[in-house]
DNA sequence: TATTGTTATACTCTATAACTATA
DNA sequence: TATAGTTATAGAGTATAACAATA
C-alpha cells in the first residue's frame, strides 16, 4: 500500500502497453491474457447463440439434444444415471425426457427386474433428429473454427477434450506444479 | 431415409469403436469428436468452481470481479457502456455496482458535463481486492492447464483468445469455407 | 424527443425437499 | 429401510418494459 500513486501509475502504463501490443497483433507474454473464464464464458455464449437456433429448428431443446447425444451412445438403465452422464440433475431432466418421449424420440420402459427404473432408449426417430442436428451442429462449428490455423485448430480440440473432462478431483495441488 | 436399419448398426459400429478406441488412448479423427459445446461447458464449469470460492473469499461476486477487471484497464463513462464491455446488460450490473461502491471498491460520481452519466472507477483498494483474487485464480488456472503439455498449453490459450473475441457477425458464411 | 440510470415485473433455471411406488 | 422417479416450492438469474432525471 506504501508508494500507491507511484506503483499504479506503473501499473497503468503496462496494461496500456499490453492493449497496445495485443490490438497490433504483437507476441505478448502468456502472463499478460485474461483469465480463463473471461475467454471460455464468451466462447459459450457465442457457441449457444449459433446452436440454439438450430436445435429449435429440429424442434429440441439444448439439453433435449444432449440426452439424444448420450442416449445415441447406448441406452441407459436408470434417469439418475443419465442425469449424470450429462451434468445434470435427476429432477431437472423429467421434463426434457417427457418432451422427448412425447416426440416419439427415446422411449422410457420399466425395467421388468425392478419396475422402480425405467429403461431410456433412443428410437429410429431420435436417431435421426439427433444426427440431422449434429450435421448442422458441425457445419457451425466449422466457422467458429476457421478463424483458427490447422495446427492451432487441431491442438485447441485435442487440448479442450483433455481438460473437459476433468474433475475439481483430478487437479493437482499447487504445491506440487513444477 | 432407406436402408435405414443396416446404416443404424455400421453407425452403430463406428460408435463402438470409438468409444474403445478412446478409452484405449488411440488416435482418433478429430470428427470423432465431441460437440464443441459439449466440452466447453464442462470446462467452464470446472472454471467457475474452483473461482468462486477464491472469489467469495474475498467478498466479491463474479460480476463484480468482472466489473473489477474492466475498470482495472481505465475509467468508463457511462454504466451501460461497461456493461456491454462485460457482455451483461445495463439493468443487470446495477446491483454490482451498489455492491462494489458499498464495499469502498469502485467510486461512481455524476459526470459534471452531463449529469446523467456516470464515471467509474475503480479505488486503491478495489485493485488491490481485484489484483489478490487474480493472482489466486491464476494459481488456480495453472493447476487446469497443467493437463495439457507446454506446447498444448501455449496454442489453446492463444486460440482461446481468439475464439473469445469472435461474434455471430465475425463468422462467415458456410459456403465461404475452403 | 432522446438518453442515462433505475425500478418493477414476469419468466426461466435451478436447487431442495417432500411425496409415490417399488424393492 | 432404501431407492427410482416425480412433484412442489422457493430461490437465483435474466429479460423486458416502464419510469425519473437530465439533456
Amino acid at each position: 500500500m506504501t508508494d500507491r500513486a507511484g506503483r499504479r501509475r506503473d501499473s497503468g502504463d503496462r496494461d496500456s502497453a499490453r492493449r497496445e501490443g495485443a490490438r497490433r497483433g504483437n507476441a505478448h507474454r502468456e502472463s499478460d491474457r485474461r483469465d480463463l473464464g473471461a475467454m471460455v464464458h464468451p466462447v459459450l455464449r457465442l457457441l449457444i447463440a449459433v446452436e440454439l437456433p438450430i436445435l429449435a429448428a429440429h424442434e429440441v431443446s439444448m439439453w433435449g439434444y444432449s440426452v439424444l447425444t448420450a442416449l445415441d451412445d447406448g441406452p441407459v438403465r436408470t434417469q439418475a444415471t443419465l442425469a449424470e452422464a450429462i451434468g445434470a440433475d435427476k429432477t431437472r431432466i423429467i421434463g426434457t425426457l417427457d418432451e422427448l418421449q412425447a416426440a416419439g424420440l427415446i422411449s422410457r420402459t420399466p425395467d421388468p427386474n425392478d419396475r422402480r427404473a425405467r429403461l431410456l432408449e433412443i428410437t429410429d426417430e431420435g436417431r435421426r433428429v439427433r444426427r440431422a442436428a449434429r450435421a448442422e451442429i458441425r457445419a457451425a462449428e466449422e466457422r467458429l473454427l476457421s478463424a483458427l490455423t490447422p495446427a492451432e485448430r487441431t491442438t485447441f480440440v485435442r487440448a479442450l477434450e483433455k481438460l473437459s473432462v476433468l474433475t475439481p478431483d483430478d487437479l493437482p495441488d499447487v504445491r506440487d506444479l513444477p
